[in-house]
DNA sequence: ATCCTTGCAAAGCATTTGCAGTCAC
DNA sequence: GTGACTGCAAATGCTTTGCAAGGAT
């Protein structure tokens, strides 16, 4: 390998990735910084192209180890595939749920607050863990040809 | 072909599915009634095996091609392939959601009055056409080894 | 020095597609 | 009779795996 940053500074990442017994790599590095400057919900591909700019030797098969040990330490959350598309990454981290376009299958972040989910009763037998939300939307005429990310400022108490 | 049922008394469902001027078949009637009886849930090679029974020589692309005709008509439900499982699909008409255990990946019923969904506010630009609520549960001890299905008759006020 | 991680290629699963023959209408 | 549907096999999309070489601790 060349020269350059052989060391890494213990960053947020590299320490959590230590306390689970896993070790900081360039790649690694680099596919978080990939997820979080997509500045959506980006998936392997994009990623993985992303990440091609800065180390252009990375292989496909590595982002999705890194990806997957990423979201291991639970510093991604991984949008699973559906019919329509590949499993999307979102480097946030607070609860929040998800809208998603019926029509392109694109994925926008929905405030916590904007959805109230209440368990009126629950499957016996059964010990709930968590909700997962899908808002299914229609983007705008627009939908298929922009991309644009939408994290809409949900202060307001009715649309 | 030999004898038998050559004629499809004009079933409900041969109707919907004219009505999208699509053709009934014995293999699109063979998978209905495959869902149908497996109690729950089925993924398309369950489906397939079932169908298999009463027609020895449906091939699988048959049984999907079928799935999604009737998915098509309204007739099926189909609940999206996860990371850990495939598509799955759901006879029931009514409105109603799902949970899934977080280890065995199964999916249970769950009734529309269970769960309560109250939109706070949407993001702007996107009209919101439906919701889907997945609960994500853990089963008992026994969830690995048991397929069984849980309908729970949701009629208690809390669990 | 250890052994986790990478990169390549090949395999895997679920699903779809191409096409000739068949069947529902 | 016509065009949708079937069945087979091959292809596809996304993801995982096997393995030797490389790099992090």
């Amino acid at each position: 390998m060349r020269a350059a940053a052989n060391k890494h500074e213990q960053s947020a990442l590299g320490q959590v990735l230590h306390e689970r017994g896993r070790r900081m790599t360039r790649q690694r590095q680099a596919v978080f910084d990939a997820v979080v400057a997509a500045g959506g919900h980006p998936c392997a591909d994009q990623v993985f192209a992303r990440v091609r700019r800065q180390l252009p030797h990375v292989s496909l098969a590595t982002v999705y180890n890194a990806l997957e040990a990423l979201v291991g330490c639970g510093q991604l959350a991984k949008i699973p595939r559906t019919d329509r598309g590949p499993a999307r990454y979102d480097p946030r981290r607070d609860s929040h749920h998800h809208a998603r376009c019926i029509a392109c299958s694109k994925v926008w972040d929905i405030d916590d607050k904007a959805i109230a989910v209440r368990t009126v009763s629950t499957p016996r037998r059964f010990k709930p863990v968590g909700y997962k939300v899908e808002v299914l939307v229609e983007c705008p005429a627009d939908c298929p040809a922009d991309a644009r990310i939408c994290v809409p400022t949900t202060g307001s108490k009715k649309t």
